[in-house]
DNA sequence: AGGTAACCATACCGGTCTGTATACTCGCAG
DNA sequence: CTGCGAGTATACAGACCGGTATGGTTACCT
């Protein structure tokens, strides 16, 4: 999807569009907007992206790809049996340091209905990743049934980030670690 | 929050804003296009609702009381014993027939930023009813600690109604329906 | 020396946005 | 019969939208 020309000022409008978007909303800012905040103008940002649903695509490609390497450099510091326990802590920082506006990909899907949008397309492959990634885990963890497990810990992963955003209940992120601890006990052999 | 004169042809407008509103998003839809599709005039819709503020916190408004309805209704019918898992056949019910778009809160969650918009004030409280629901639901069926899992549950429905959007996974009410069994299970005396 | 790529500055295009103003018709209640 | 409230029709304001056009300035590469 990068058939983007990465420039230093390429970058810079990425990130301000980023914080942007997810602050704000996605059709709430304008590409003048960005371009002033940039510090740039708007014909370099056309130059770079093309458009600003292109733009909104790679905020979101960049946006997961952060998340993502959050997310396992912090498994690695984790013995390997803590770890779909871990995904939780993890959410709950990132959440915490960059996320305080929820999900940015179900945020996007909430504003991008038409189908044929560029960034369209991301939503559902970012999902399915952890999922995925909650079935290796569950294997390692010689746990029963590990597609099952991971389908029931994305659904509390999901819930627990949009709660978090829409409701600022204190105790989700108990209520997540609980529910967590009584699934994998179910799964066990 | 009934401050609306609510007329034949107030009702007709809200109507056809609630469709679009959900249908394409929030900002996506204009105030000329919501007067056109109603066969009324933008005169109309701003003496009846004053703003499009405040007709979008109408709709969120009759959107809620409408699943709410339809939510109780549902459960009355079942017994005591089954209801909890009830909310999640309603829900699925109700996901098939209207809300294929998934949650109108929790979009306009994603769409409202401003927090003195109208209808923001609107979206932690629709969520609280349903965690109450849970509670009361859990307390009728005589089940430890009801509170944590009035939370749990919360965040399986959030999670399953947004995953269902966005992800459009097969597996996913079944993955909900088993962690709620499993969850209960754990609940029992 | 000449070319090219990145970027800046600014003006403009057609369209859409929320919201307002003006002037009219109709039906009904006192 | 008169006055009022609901609704129609239409035009307009002022801002903002995504996107384009023109032209100029650097800096680096061969």
């Amino acid at each position: 999807m990068d058939d983007i020309h990465w420039t230093p000022t390429a970058e810079r409008i990425l990130l301000v569009a980023s914080e942007l978007f997810y602050a704000r909303g996605i059709r709430a800012v304008g590409v003048d907007t960005i371009a002033e905040a940039a510090q740039t103008t708007k014909k370099t940002l056309y130059d770079r992206f093309g458009s600003k649903d292109r733009l909104v695509a790679a905020y979101l490609e960049r946006r997961e790809e952060r998340w993502q390497a959050f997310l396992l450099d912090y498994l690695e510091r984790r013995p390997v049996d803590d770890r779909i326990l871990a995904v939780f802590d993890a959410m709950y920082e990132w959440r915490e340091r960059d996320a305080r506006r929820g999900c940015s990909v179900i945020n996007a899907g909430a504003e991008i209905t038409n189908p044929n949008h560029p960034a369209r397309r991301l939503l559902a492959p970012q999902k399915l990743w952890l999922r995925d990634l909650f079935v290796e885990l569950a294997e390692r963890m010689g746990l029963r049934d590990p597609r099952l497990l991971a389908d029931q810990l994305l659904l509390i992963h999901e819930g627990a980030l949009v709660s978090s955003s829409v409701i600022e209940l204190d105790t989700t992120m108990d209520a997540a670690r609980a529910a967590v601890r009584t699934l994998i006990a179910a799964h066990r052999r």
